[in-house]
DNA sequence: CATATTTAACTAACTAGTTAGTAAAATAAT
DNA sequence: ATTATTTTACTAACTAGTTAGTTAAATATG
């Protein structure tokens, strides 16, 4: 086990090991949540002993809020590109519900997470989103505030609350994946397959074109451009589930012998 | 314990313990999940033994699916009605939004279920959701489906995606209410307090009038209308938490001695 | 050798589900 | 109507298994 010989150093070895633990949390977090996760997996996952987790980490819960801090680094930084785009405020607006589409697909795992976290924060647990609030949430929120008034100032961007857009925008996003296993069982088919993925993001650009620009025919423009501007990207994260009903529990074991 | 003279039959006593488990159970299940709730503390909500829990219902996932259907039962009816109510499509379309919007907070154990139960389907999980699909899911978004169309193919509502209108309209509900101990945080000022609900609330019926109607005008009209004619339900269901941060652990229970 | 890193072995606490039994109500027999 | 028998509703105590976290020893590494 005397890794790769590229790392040579005790330091090296060390952090990449810290690494792996991480990645193995998020990956084994975002599947599982917090209570869920097992730690022994985790540790499995990463090809560590057990007790390296608290070598490390502290606790579980102290594995748990790294991860997640370890993983939004990237989130802040590509909401905020396209909000700072050099376009107008209503394409800039666009272009970040058109990232926020791809984003959840991309990165599911961030997604899981915060969609577990918020449940968590309603049942008053959760010390480990707050540090993300002003690194990610606060000024990704401010940033959508400015850019939304700035259309609206404009005139390009009906004049309702900011936020409300935003509730709706993101909102529409959340759920449709969200609900996507649902929606699977309502209407037969996967919303979560790629053609139909592909469909819904340009219906997502195309409705907001429609419904917060003041000019309709203006909004129809932008967003179609938006739209040829950003291809849809690879698949990414949405780890693909077998048949809907059929598969054993995880995280709550039956054991009626 | 010969309960209260009016309960003489032993049939009707335990119908109405069984009654007793499901309460307790919808109450607990809402509040820790399926995992995160105690079968223990099921039992001492309802003032019986735990193995009477395992007598009604088989074993601890029967008890979680009874306690969803037994939930489900009022949703559908209120969900059908504001869709057939007396009124142009664009406006039942509204009516029907805004019955969304406080269905989530007069009946929030309902919602906080069926965002762990979407959690759940995301894993592979849950057979529980699934008789649901046919008595719930499927003729709510049928109806709106059709009220939709009607709506657009009258000319009252824009030429779009009808499901878009739907993910746009519940998902800014739905992300309003999961997000709400998040932007708390953020703002620092509760959405879930009455008077910014109240606010939230006519403001989301207000962008839809303005977003999905054709004539913005007519659409504000319809907005105005349907929100004097719906008055705010008394404050439901939503526990309201202590201050955010501290708080221990209910379902991850932390055992550092 | 001394220090940082890693592990095997262990434990204390907890939990879903079971079992064996009881009291009282319902039903059948006399 | 009284007694005997069966069924229903319910409980105390227990089992078997799981899991977060600890400890002390081992293994590199500098």
């Amino acid at each position: 086990m005397t890794a790769s010989p590229s790392i040579r150093t005790k330091r090296e070895r060390a952090d990449q090991t810290r690494a792996r633990i991480l990645d193995a949390s998020i990956h084994e977090f975002s599947e599982n949540g917090l209570a869920g996760a097992r730690t022994e997996q985790i540790a499995e996952a990463a090809g560590v002993n057990k007790a390296l987790l608290y070598y490390y980490f502290k606790s579980k819960e102290g594995l748990y809020a790294a991860a997640l801090e370890s993983i939004a680094v990237g989130v802040r930084a590509s909401g905020l590109a396209t909000l700072n785009a050099n376009a107008s405020a209503g394409e800039r607006f666009l272009k970040s519900a058109l990232e926020h589409f791809d984003r959840i697909h991309t990165n599911w795992r961030f997604q899981s997470l915060m969609q577990q976290e918020m449940v968590r924060l309603h049942r008053g647990e959760a010390h480990a989103l707050t540090p993300l609030v002003e690194t990610v949430f606060k000024p990704l929120t401010t940033r959508m505030h400015e850019v939304l008034l700035e259309g609206i100032a404009s005139g390009e961007l009906i004049d309702v609350d900011p936020s409300q857009i935003r509730y709706a925008t993101l909102g529409a996003n959340v759920l449709y994946f969200l609900s996507a296993p649902l929606m699977r069982m309502v209407s037969g088919t996967d919303p979560l397959e790629r053609g139909a993925m592909g469909l819904r993001r340009k219906l997502t650009i195309e409705f907001l074109g429609q419904s917060i620009f003041r000019d309709r025919k203006h909004g129809a423009k932008v967003a179609a451009q938006v739209l040829s501007a950003t291809p849809m990207p690879e698949n990414g994260g949405i780890p693909p589930r077998p048949t809907p009903e059929f598969r054993k529990n995880k995280s709550e074991k039956v054991r009626h012998l």
